[in-house]
DNA sequence: TAGATTGTTAATCGATTAACAATC
DNA sequence: TAGATTGTTAATCGATTAACAATC
């Protein structure tokens, strides 16, 4: 088994920008893009794209840049997107709600299967297109319909039981969007999503700016 | 005026996790805290959180630890989150709206003050208690409103027209929801809050977790 | 050809971690 | 006192950036 060297996290997290605008110049017909462009289009060094583009396996032209077709799909297979994730969406409040017609996500191979809430008033109906079930049905759900990932949208003081619950059924990746510290088995895969660190970073960022003056 | 040594973006990022820890504390009623608890709770190295939090100003005392009370003002005070912020949100969608109903930001000190969309079936009503403008309406409306700051979720086709009307009615900040890199003056500080980076991070870690068998 | 761009190897920079004296 | 914890100074680690030969 070849021993690949990994991606550090913050080369991963700029695939996706990069991702955008090759998608980009592909609509307008372009065949190849260069490293310089896409670097000058979100404000970094070229030599740092053409790091972070190496890693996805992608061989590009001196001279000419990289085949912008051939370039998606590199990306695209270095971040599994090119394959179906199996997910459900646990919490099916206003943020539970709007990532279930979030586009973007579709786009990317996310199949979102089903909901859970335990408001009844939501019980039956679909949100987006997609079916709501009670949270009591999730272990039975989840296992019936395989799925692989949770998005956990629920009130954080639920927000361990039902991440237990979850990983029962089968779940082994877990999408945290509640401010809730996940304890489960270290072979669950748990990503946070934090709001509040960007907004901490948009709030010191603002006060630099009225310091300035 | 004194240059104090400015805080790196990885420990702004992790300021608001040792916020919520020590505020559960704060309402637990513990007097002191120390970095190891913390570090303990975050999986984090004790010394990392000790050097993260001596950024804010506070001094601890050795074998007791930092007093709790105290260093919440201590992160309050140096992510501005003892004053309030004036914003809008701009595109009322789902995400827009979920973002207008999360008490985080408004414990955190946000007022969201008002909200725009072309919808006309939105407009004139509120939602989560925020009135609900139109889209036309925005630079004299913000201009009135005197608004710092626009949460930004509007479709990308108009991200970049939407932000330009936004900085021309006063608004120096931007916390941008869409995943459009917009062009605008130096001196405004434009947030990106990036969703497919977070889903980037997950997807290669489910790769790997499924790879390892 | 001339010159822009790639990809590799080396240098730099900055964040994390380690070591340890000071402290209560 | 003994021992846990802070805060400072130094060492390490890894990401970014620079330099440059190879290429078309």
């Amino acid at each position: 088994m070849k021993t690949k060297k990994l991606a550090s996290v913050p080369t991963i997290k700029r695939l996706p920008l990069y991702l955008q605008i090759v998608e980009n110049a592909h609509k307008e017909g372009k065949e190849f893009i260069s490293g310089t462009i896409i670097a000058e289009e979100l404000e970094l060094e070229p030599i740092q794209v053409r790091k972070d583009l190496a890693i996805t396996g992608i061989v590009g032209r001196p001279r000419i840049g990289f085949p912008v077709a051939q370039l998606i799909t590199c990306i695209h297979e270095f971040l599994l997107w090119d394959k179906e994730h199996s997910a459900i969406v646990v919490g099916a409040g206003s943020l539970g709600s709007a990532l279930m017609g979030y586009d973007e996500l579709k786009k990317r191979g996310m199949r979102i299967q089903a909901a859970f809430d335990s408001d009844p008033a939501k019980i039956g109906r679909t949100i987006n297109g997609v079916p709501v079930f009670a949270m009591n049905d999730i272990a039975q759900e989840a296992s019936r319909l395989g799925s692989e990932l949770a998005i956990l949208t629920v009130p954080p003081d639920v927000a361990q039981t039902v991440a237990e619950q979850l990983t029962s059924a089968g779940i082994y990746a877990i999408w945290n969007f509640t401010n809730t510290k996940l304890k489960l088995d270290e072979d669950i895969v748990v990503q946070r999503e934090d709001l509040s660190s960007g907004y901490a970073m948009l709030s010191v960022r603002m006060k630099l700016r009225l310091n300035q003056t």
